[in-house]
DNA sequence: TACGGTTTGTCAAAGGTTTGCACAGACCGG
DNA sequence: CCGGTCTGTGCAAACCTTTGACAAACCGTA
C-alpha cells in the first residue's frame, strides 16, 4: 500500500551534484574543508533527493552512536517521569535519540538492558539502581555510565541533595512540639531511602526525640494506605514518609481510619510530585526531578570525548558526584500535635 | 580509569575457534545449516571472548533495526506513562530497543522526532493527536506506523473506545436526576478529545437533557481548577470532564469554592489514572493504556513482515483499527442533584 | 570406480559512511 | 619560470556483518 521508496545514499547525492562520495560526505560531517559554492551545490541536490546521513553506517564507522539510554526502576513514578522528560528535552537538541528502560525495579533486569543499550548508546545514565556497587562499576566498563540517585565512589553521578531540607523538616516538626515522630521507609533496595532514613533519624537523635523506622515498604500508595494501622498502633504524632507517593496513600489511610491529616498526625512528603492533586496539599521536599536529568543528560553529552586527558584531574573531575539541592514546600500536612496525643 | 576494551567480533570468534567467519555469522544468525559440534565450539568461543554481534553492522547490511520508537505528547500524563511501561515489557522480550520522545504537544516536534526515528527503528508508535491525517499518512511511507488513540483511514490503530462506557455514564447521571450536564474539554486538536465530546453530547441529546460544554482548555490540573467558576456560574449539577487530570482539578476547584463533590455537583473523570489519589474517589472509565500499549508494539513486531502478501486481504487486514473496549468504575463522585438545584 | 545427492563450511560482495593520503591546480615570492 | 605552500577534491581502505554462490567431503549406489 504505502510503498517505501529506498533512501537517498550520499553516492546518490555525489553523482547528481557531479561529485565525489568523499565530498558529499565532508559538506555533512566535516564542513570547512569544502568551497562554498561545492558545498552549495552538494547541499540542493541533498535536499531535492531528501537525503540524511545514515545513521547504522555512521555508527558503524565511527564507533558511537548518537543515542543514549535511560535507565529506570518504575516509569510510573511521577519523579522518574519528570526526569525523563526535562532528560529528554535536552537531548533532543543534540539530535541525540533515548531509549527508555524500566526495570520493575529489577537489579538483573538493569544489567540486562544496559549491556544491551551499551552497543547502541555513547551513554547511559542509570537512575537508582538496585545494582551492586560492583556491578555498577564492571557495567562502566562496557560503557559510559552516569549515576542519578546514587553515589559510587569512581563514577559520575547526579543526585537530590534533600539532606539539609529533611533536618529542617525535622526541626520544624519538633518546634510544633512533636516527640515522638516516624520514617516511612521506601524500597528497601534504594539508596535514597537509606539516605533520608539516616538524616532523619540523625536529626532526630541531635534533637533528642524519638524516630521511628516503620515496617519496610515497597513504595507503592497501596503500602502507604497499610501503614496507617502502623502510625496510628504506635502513636506516632508526625510521619515523614519516603516519598510523595507513600505519603498520599498514608494520608488516605488515616482517613479510612476517621482519622485527619493535620489535626491527629501530621504527614509529609519528598518529591513535590503530586502535592497538588491530593487534599490537604502536602507538605514536602523538592525534587528538582527536573534539573537532576538535565545535568545527568549534560554530563553524558558533554563528557563523552575520547578518554581524554593526559591531566590527572580531569579525570576525577568527571567522576565527581554533584548535588541538587532541594527544598522544603510548606503546605497543609503539617500542624501541632493533639492535645491528648 | 574505566579501560573500554575494543569489543570482539566475528573475526575474532572464527580465529579462534579455527573456523570462517560466515560460519560463525550463521552459528548466531541462521542457525540450523551448521554442525551442532562446530556451533557448541563456536559458541563456547564467543562466550570466553564475550562477544556479541554488532547491532550497528548487523542493521546496516540487513536494513533494519531492533528498535522501535513510541512518540507521545507527554510523557508526564499518567495514561501514557503505563502505555509506555507495558510497550516496553513487551518489547524487551523481543530483545527490542524502545525510543521514547516526548513532544511537549507540539505537531512540529512530532514529525521531527518520527522523522529521525524514522533511520533507527524498525517502526514507530504514534501518539500524535496534534499532526494532521495527511502528515501522518506522508510519514507512513518513511517509517511503519501504528497510531494510538487516533483513527486515520489506511493507518493500523489501537485505541481505547470508551463510547459504550460514557454512554452509559450519561445514562447513570441522567437517572440520578441531573438534566443540566457539561463536557469540560482537553486539549483542542486532539482527537479523543473530540470523540469523547461528541459521544456524551450525542447521548444527551437523546436523552432529552442538555450537555453544555464548556471552554476549552489544555487539559492540565490547574485548567480544572480553573474550571470551577463557570461550572458554578452555568449552574451544571454534573460534569463530565476530558479525563482524571482535569476532573481532580474541577474537584480542588470546586472545593475551594466551598462547594462539594459529590453533594453539590458529581464530576467523572477518564482514564482512571490517579483515581485512588484523589479524594472523593473518582468515578471515571477505565483507560486500558496497558492493554493498548501492547496491543500496539505487537501489531508493529508481527506486521513488520516484507511489505508481504499479494492477497488484497492481508493489506487491509493490516491497516485495521483495533479499540479495545473500556468499562465505567464507580466511585464517589457521582450523586443525585442537590434538592435546591 | 564413477556418480548424483546431501551436508558442512568457505569466499567474496555488499551495505553507507568516514578519513588518511595523494593529487591537481592556484597562487606567490624570488 | 621555478620551487614552495595552500586549498579543494578524489581514491580507496576500513568498520562488522549477512548471504548467495560455490567447493569439499562424505554417503550410498550402480
Amino acid at each position: 500500500m504505502t510503498e517505501r521508496t529506498r533512501p537517498a545514499t550520499l553516492k546518490d547525492v555525489a553523482k547528481g551534484a557531479g561529485v565525489s562520495i568523499s565530498t558529499v560526505s565532508r559538506v555533512f560531517s566535516n564542513p570547512g574543508r569544502i568551497s562554498p559554492e561545492t558545498s552549495e551545490r552538494v547541499r540542493e541536490v541533498a535536499r531535492k533527493l531528501r537525503f540524511t546521513p545514515n545513521v547504522m553506517a555512521r555508527s558503524l564507522i565511527t564507533g558511537r552512536s548518537p543515542n543514549i539510554g535511560l535507565v529506570v526502576p518504575d516509569i510510573t513514578n511521577p519523579y522518574m517521569t519528570t526526569l525523563l522528560k526535562a532528560a529528554q528535552k535536552v537531548s533532543r537538541l543534540h539530535a541525540t535519540g533515548v531509549f527508555v528502560a524500566d526495570t520493575d525495579d529489577s537489579a538483573d533486569i538493569e544489567r540486562e538492558v544496559c549491556e544491551q543499550f551499551a552497543q547502541q548508546s555513547r551513554g547511559v545514565i542509570l537512575c537508582a539502581p538496585r545494582m551492586t556497587a560492583s556491578h555498577i562499576r564492571e557495567l562502566s566498563g562496557i560503557v559510559p555510565l552516569v549515576l542519578v540517585n546514587r553515589v559510587v565512589e569512581g563514577i559520575p553521578s547526579v543526585f537530590t541533595d534533600s539532606r539539609a531540607a529533611l533536618r529542617e523538616l525535622v526541626e520544624e516538626l519538633v518546634e510544633l512540639g512533636h516527640r515522638r515522630l516516624a520514617y516511612l521507609p521506601g524500597p528497601a533496595g534504594s539508596w535514597s531511602n537509606t539516605q533520608r532514613g539516616r538524616t532523619v533519624a540523625d536529626r532526630a537523635r541531635a534533637l533528642d526525640v524519638e524516630m521511628i523506622r516503620l515496617d519496610p515498604t515497597d513504595g507503592t500508595h497501596a503500602d502507604g494506605v497499610a501503614a496507617a494501622e502502623q502510625v496510628l498502633e504506635l502513636g506516632v504524632t508526625a510521619v515523614m514518609a519516603f516519598d510523595d507517593v507513600l505519603a498520599a496513600g498514608l494520608v488516605e489511610g488515616l482517613r479510612r481510619s476517621g482519622k485527619s491529616v493535620p489535626d491527629d498526625v501530621s504527614v509529609t512528603g519528598h518529591d513535590d510530585i503530586l502535592s497538588e492533586l491530593v487534599h490537604p496539599g502536602l507538605t514536602t521536599v523538592t525534587g528538582q526531578s527536573a534539573r537532576v536529568g538535565q545535568l545527568a543528560i549534560s554530563r553524558l553529552l558533554d563528557g563523552s570525548g575520547p578518554a581524554s586527558g593526559p591531566g590527572p584531574e580531569s579525570g576525577t573531575h568527571q567522576a565527581e558526584s554533584v548535588g541538587v539541592k532541594a527544598t522544603v514546600v510548606r503546605r497543609n500536612s503539617t500542624a501541632a500535635p493533639p492535645r491528648s496525643g
